[in-house]
DNA sequence: AGCACGCCGACT
DNA sequence: GTCGGCGTGCTC
């Protein structure tokens, strides 16, 4: 460490959120700034905001080189997060700008804290007294010392705020200035929480041990729906607050729910900071500062939390570790997991995985030893694991027009006889996959992307599910012209749902996809009423395997538990696998015994197999050996390279420039396949082309794709991104 | 990212 | 002649 601080006038490196590829040298303003202050620099004609990264290099021209304008009223980055996403971006090979970007994700950080009014006692004695008056200050005689808001003094006292501001002028009320970025309330680690088992306790006992040494580690927990790994990590959380030091817990955004929110009040006796893309400016900026400041000792929030300037981070929970949705998958690229696993390593703080069915990366890092792994085996309270069976599609004979057969039908009825919830879990949105002309054959695309267009009988109109496009359902075939001839092909939960109304004609049927729902919120209420018995029938996308408690749920039907078993995307099996369990761990959650069904054609498939048997260790180690063979993650390391553009012949054309030259990709012995269209050849009018590199395990292999991509400079509206890690290869 | 500079086509 | 297209380059 050279200097931490910088009189006025000594050159600074600063760098911006713009981007550029290198810091720009400044002169340190009026009364010096410290390393790693946020400050307002001249870029241009424009003003930026922008950190002070070290001492200035001094190479270039003296008489050019501007002041910083001003420091920013924020603590300054620590230099554990200046490393931290100097290593992140060195590891996604993400430009710096980019990075900061990521860490300065909150509205107004250059504006002084924001005040508001609020209004308490005064010790004036108004001329006049009225009955309007009399309310006001019997009320605030009721709080003693508390303070309101304007409105909240006027509603609560049943007055116009006209008369809370007569009082004002007259004394009787006081009229304060009061930062409206106001500290969390703190935790208390010692309320008592929820009974543990025996296991329980051993477990959550070693991960606080681990907390209190300071020192980094990883653990993965490992638990079946239920076993309570929230209230094992809850009790991390608490050792990392009873040592002072702050917690972040990750979940996946849908899994950020009032129900769990709720759990950890109870636990720690007030709400912790809530970080999620609902959040309001206010919310962030707000969370944002305290975070900096230590006045917030907890957040639970969605993968970009890991981005705030934590001041004091001792306990990093990732929960629903296996999710893919913590992966990045457009702008930065990156995954929240893997980053969280870093930033704790630079800080020494612990890393919680917490998951049901963990992602194959985590299974073997924990089986190489680099992580510790705990798995929690006893399920919480009377309900087990529940009944799993499938069945054989071959020999229910269904018409081409229903998705529900009569085994699976049978068995809902038996549960709403029973005044129970049933469940039919379908991850395909809209009402049909495929719309065509039974004239021609013509199935209907998306203009923008190489996509089908999915119908939504809900929204009355066609969706590609890649960009968002929709357009209205055609009356004749926009191939052939003739009329009436459309045909809706295969199912959807939207049919999915109308075949349900059919079927249990007295039962209430309720359709959970997120499309159908304007916000995640209201989406988030929907869920919950349902989950309070608001529906008999529930028919839903993924997103219901993601942590929603469904107390009365008994029964979970799984239409085509075959979808994502083809193809030969090596990750498709890990993901069917996690995702059938998590769908059948919503049956019989609480005292109820659930049951699972699965509709397959493939009774026989390894991955339906070991999903009956309840065989993860079996499934996992022949997943792993199939990997290891084909020397790809974790056995080996992989990157994808995409290239888009508008013209297709021209990202082709340096795709190819790529593909022929790769000595120095060859130097550390990695290899390149490609160039191919990527998996998804057209996004909103940009055609997308794939490199994949492959390399051995511990090979180098940033620096060489930098390298290699260092040779190609990219004219016009080319873009190229690399994708280290990427979720799917084939 | 913005924004200026600059070098070629179709207009008053 | 010049207005304006957007390709290239610079910002301390």
């Amino acid at each position: 460490m050279t200097h931490s601080f910088f009189d006025e006038g000594a050159l600074v490196a600063v760098l911006t959120t713009q981007p550029l590829d290198r810091a720009l040298d400044y002169k340190a303003p009026e009364g010096g700034c410290h390393l790693g202050a946020f400050v307002e620099v001249p870029l241009g004609p424009r003003k930026v905001l922008g950190v002070v990264w070290g001492p200035g290099k001094g190479d270039y021209d003296y008489a050019k080189i501007r002041s910083v304008i001003r420091v920013l009223d924020a603590a300054p980055m620590r230099l554990e997060m200046r490393d931290f996403l100097q290593k992140a971006a060195a590891y996604t090979l993400t430009p710096m700008p980019a990075m900061l970007r990521l860490a300065t994700r909150a509205p107004g950080l250059g504006d002084p804290p924001s005040m508001r009014k609020i209004y308490r006692r005064g010790f004036g004695v108004p001329d006049r007294m009225t009955d309007a008056r009399r309310r006001v200050l019997d009320f605030l005689a009721d709080y003693g010392d508390l303070s309101f808001t304007l409105k909240e003094l006027a509603e609560l006292s049943g007055v116009t705020p006209s008369v809370v501001k007569g009082l004002v002028t007259k004394g009787a009320v006081a009229e304060e200035d009061s930062p409206r970025d106001l500290p969390f309330p703190p935790m208390d680690p010692n309320l008592p929480g929820k009974a543990l088992t025996a296991d329980q306790a051993d477990a959550a006992g070693k991960i606080a041990a681990a907390v209190a040494s300071g020192a980094y580690g990883t653990t993965l927990l490992r638990g079946v729906t239920g076993s309570g790994k929230t209230e094992v990590y809850l009790e991390a959380v608490a050792a990392a607050l009873r040592a002072g030091r702050q917690a972040l817990v990750l979940l996946p955004e849908i899994a950020l729910t009032a129900e769990f929110l709720k759990r950890v009040e109870i636990r720690f006796g007030a709400r912790p900071a809530e970080w999620h893309s609902g959040a309001t400016m206010t919310e962030r900026r707000r969370i944002w500062r305290m975070v900096g400041q230590g006045n917030a000792q907890l957040v639970i929030g969605a993968r970009s939390a890991l981005f705030l300037p934590y001041q004091n981070l001792g306990l990093i929970v990732v929960d629903e570790e296996h999710d893919t949705s913590y992966k990045q998958e457009d702008g930065v690229l990156y995954n929240a997991r893997d980053m969280a696993v870093l930033r704790a390593s630079l800080l020494g703080a612990q890393v919680v995985l917490a998951s049901a069915t963990p992602s194959l990366e985590s299974w073997a890092n924990a089986e190489s030893g680099k992580y510790t792994r705990l798995d929690l085996e006893a399920r919480f309270g009377p309900a087990v694991m529940p009944t799993m069976k499938t069945i054989d599609m071959r020999n229910e004979k269904l018409p081409s027009d229903r998705w529900v057969s009569d085994t699976l039908k049978r068995a809902v009825d038996a549960r709403l006889d029973a005044g129970e919830q049933a469940m039919l879990f379908l991850n395909r949105r809209g009402y049909a996959p495929i719309t065509l002309c039974r004239a021609c054959g013509h199935q209907v695309g998306c203009d923008q992307c190489d996509a089908r267009m999915v119908e939504h009988r809900f929204l009355k109109r066609l969706m590609c599910h890649q960009c968002g496009e929709t357009k209205p359902m055609p009356d004749k075939c926009p191939s052939c012209d003739a009329e009436g001839r459309m045909a809706a092909v295969g199912p959807g939960v939207e049919r999915l749902g109308e075949e349900a109304v059919k079927l249990f004609p007295d039962a209430r049927v309720a359709v959970l996809s997120s499309d159908m729902y304007g916000s995640a919120r209201a989406l988030k209420a929907e869920i919950e009423g349902i989950a309070a018995g608001g529906a008999d029938v529930i028919i839903g996308t993924q997103l219901v395997a993601k942590g929603h408690n469904f107390p009365n749920l008994t029964l979970v039907g799984v239409i085509d538990a075959d979808l994502g078993l083809q193809g030969s995307d090596l990750r498709a099996a890990e993901r069917t696998f996690q995702l059938m369990r998590q769908v059948a761990g919503r049956a019989g959650r609480a005292e109820k015994h659930g049951t699972a069904l699965l509709q397959t054609y493939q009774p026989d498939h390894p991955v339906i197999r070991a999903i009956l048997a309840g065989d993860e260790e079996g499934f996992w180690r022949a997943e792993a050996a199939e990997r290891e063979q084909a020397g790809v993650p974790p056995y080996g390391r992989m990157a994808g390279i995409i290239l888009s553009g508008p013209d297709v012949g021209q990202v082709f054309e340096v795709a190819n420039v790529l593909a022929r030259n790769t000595a120095a990709l060859a130097r550390v012995g990695a290899q390149v396949y490609g160039p191919a269209p990527a998996p998804i050849a057209r996004i909103r009018g940009r055609h997308r082309v794939r490199l994949l590199v492959k390399a051995g395990k511990g090979v180098a292999l940033q620096g060489a794709i930098a390298q290699w991509i260092g040779q190609v400079r990219l004219k016009g509206d080319l873009r190229l991104a690399v994708d280290i890690d990427p979720q799917s290869f084939y």
